[in-house]
DNA sequence: GAGTGGTCTAGACCACGCG
DNA sequence: GCGTGGTCTAGACCACTCT
């Protein structure tokens, strides 16, 4: 069960997706809202206040809130969205290959990256994500085992997400994420359908669970020319 | 004079940047901070709000707050934070040479970007921005006269951001931003210094003020090696 | 002057973690 | 069972825009 201020949320983005308010048209009011839904005006406040952080409104003080016409749609990497929600969301034909699946032991580098000990052991998951029939974005994961102990290649040929989410009802709170570009390696242009570039887009994830507890670091590789990352910010005060 | 929530909000950053609290550690519970700063609970949730959103904290229900231990200073290219910014934060040696001043009439690319017509007039500024003696970036900015009016060169070695907000009062608002990776092109290697790089990464932004019009539109193009994007994500729920 | 969103208060009940 | 943060209410005053 939703709380009162998501239900509204979730109401009145339905409404501007489905242009039933279309850009630059103004919302009712704070107050007229009130009305309409029979609840407080935090609420409402709640609601609009999620509205603007993702991208849907603008409120201008005295004059109300406004509908953006920035496409939400358009987003292709934004947020923590994984691959799997963004190639049912967009209707791409996609493809995932496991490439690789273990439990091992973390070496230095993924000791530091996953701030865990040599006692620790790691799935590793190694997948090539085809899309269109081409092989563009090579992922590598990694998962603390203390947080999903079992794991298997069929799970992962779908989204590893969608497991630690709905099955093991693990939350996922944040993430921080790094974007740079690398030479490619020998490894990139074996697996990844590569052409003649010689640089590939490096995006470093870093998962937190809802305790801020580290769970999971992903490496994904992606083809410079497919690459595109879309992000909306607000100006801190 | 800030809002009490801002207050506090920028006290407690200032506790957490001057390692009065330490990563990990827990804040005062909210009754706590509610005494202390005599304010009620729906403010002292305000500035928490604020804190988590900014990556600072996270709330753990029926547990606390909690300081993360991500480094705030690691982030580059996040927000809408300037160049001019970015560079008196880290102390980098750095210098801007302003290529290109202009007042212009838009192309067709361009009033489609700025979502103008004809008839406008818009300033064209092309940068290059110099760090540790390397010409790195090249910034095309494209700003709607109707805006700013007036425009120097001088501005332009500094900060127009800075102008704008501070001599003009114009308040910007939020941004949309995409990054891809493309071919350079031979102004690129012409006007940076390239080395072998045949890609370059390029930063689109959409800049728009309070009232949700779109004034400028920026392209900030990056010599692959040297860039560097984080950004840190809360999971919508 | 009426209407708007921004801030602030003082209460209330809830679900949940921890001891 | 106590303390925690999450939600919700009902009121208040303010600064601002619109006309």
């Amino acid at each position: 069960m939703d709380s009162k201020y998501i239900t509204i949320y979730n109401e009145i983005v339905s409404n501007i997706e489905n242009k039933l308010i279309n850009p630059n048209e103004k919302l009712p009011s704070e107050n007229d809202l009130m009305q309409k839904y029979e609840v407080s005006r935090d609420t409402i406040r709640k609601a609009l206040n999620l509205l603007e952080q993702n991208g849907y409104i603008v409120k201008i003080k005295a004059r109300g809130s406004f509908v953006l016409d920035i496409n939400k749609f358009d987003f292709p990497v934004s947020g923590l969205t994984s691959f799997k929600e963004l190639s049912t969301k967009f209707n791409l034909k996609s493809k995932t290959i496991v490439q690789e699946f273990d439990l091992i032991n973390p070496d230095d580098y993924l000791m530091k990256q996953l701030n865990i000990s040599k006692e620790n052991r790691v799935w590793k998951v190694i997948r090539i994500r085809e899309i269109d029939g081409q092989k563009i974005i090579l992922d590598k994961d990694f998962i603390n085992k203390d947080y999903v102990q079992s794991l298997t290649e069929e799970i992962c040929k779908n989204s590893i997400y969608e497991y630690i989410e709905k099955k093991l009802g693990l939350k996922i709170s944040f993430a921080k994420k790094e974007i740079t570009v690398q030479k490619a390696t020998d490894e990139d242009k074996k697996l990844l359908d590569f052409e003649n570039y010689d640089m590939i887009v490096v995006v470093k994830n870093y998962i937190y669970l809802e305790d801020a507890t580290l769970f999971q670091y992903t490496e994904s590789r992606h083809r410079p020319d497919k690459f595109r990352f879309v992000d909306f910010a607000r100006r801190q005060q």
